[in-house]
DNA sequence: CCGATATTGTTATGATCATAACGATATCGA
DNA sequence: TCGATATCGTTATGATCATAACAATATCGG
């Protein structure tokens, strides 16, 4: 096995030598971002689905039928996210799409039985994925954070 | 102006009616880096610059000349996304790139003058950002923020 | 020494993401 | 009523992301 590379550059001097990237609140958002989707589609790839889609599936879920864009807002997408993600959805037949009557700009988003089926067997598996998760964190650690996470989240 | 449309969905029944998407930690995560990040590139939008893209030209002013491989690893990104960020940035003289000598496999980076300069600028900038980021959270919330997500970020 | 194994970097594919510009539709206000 | 304004969805562009397959190079073990 080659050694991994730890090949110590040369020790240049730095104006701002102290400076941490670790200490960079996005940076650390980030990485435990992409822990724990990486955490969701070990356990749901096998569905063929990513955590945004997943996201969709459960909004869908809990609110019935949405239009497109408020579909998009309670999921965190811009419109031209959720669009895409919705058009992968419908192609699979897990939602389906339709013109509200009552204002022609809408496209009312509903689950299809099919997607309704799936995404109740995905919830339980979504919420042992979240404990794996939060494994590290003790119960009150957890609570904390959910805390804290949510008020970042909100500005 | 239109009202929004919170137009209501028919009650359906759903089995798992008590779960809520705001509990799974990582839609909450996937939220607070979007805020973080667009933070970010609302102060150093202007340089035309990515947060992946700061945090690459940062560790690279923190650490030295680094080979393409580690460089991702230290910055979290797959041997794949580090390459194309390089080649922006490549592209853009603020980073060079040159062969390792002894392993004709690596790809050495390091900033340029002009990158490291810009760098410098940058600093200050994501401190303040950072601070903006993290301005609904007191001093003592701040530091347990920093401990639970590192633990969540490393496993 | 030399074959098995590991690492580095590339290519290809597909899914997120954000932003800006745009037409269609809906609502508001004078 | 009707023009100003707002919202909805689309299109286009470019940057992240993850994954798999691959060639070149380096290291290890016998």
């Amino acid at each position: 096995m080659p050694r991994t590379s730890t090949k110590a550059a040369a020790p240049i001097r730095r104006l701002a030598s102290d400076y941490r990237l670790e200490e960079q609140v996005g940076f650390l958002l980030r990485r435990a971002y992409q822990r724990a989707s990486s955490n969701l589609v070990e356990r749901i790839g096998s569905y063929d689905l990513t955590a945004p889609q997943y996201a969709t599936l459960a909004r869908l879920y809990e609110r019935g039928a949405l239009s497109q864009n408020l579909l998009g807002r309670l999921v965190a997408m811009e419109p031209a996210n959720i669009r895409d993600v919705v058009l992968r959805l419908k192609k699979r037949r897990l939602v389906a799409t339709r013109r509200d009557p009552t204002d022609k700009r809408l496209i009312l988003i509903d689950l299809t039985a099919t997607g309704a089926t799936l995404v109740e067997q995905l919830i339980p598996i979504e919420i042992a994925c979240t404990a794996t998760t939060l494994a590290p964190l003790r119960a009150d650690q957890r609570r904390l954070l959910y805390d804290l996470l949510s008020r970042l989240a909100d500005g």
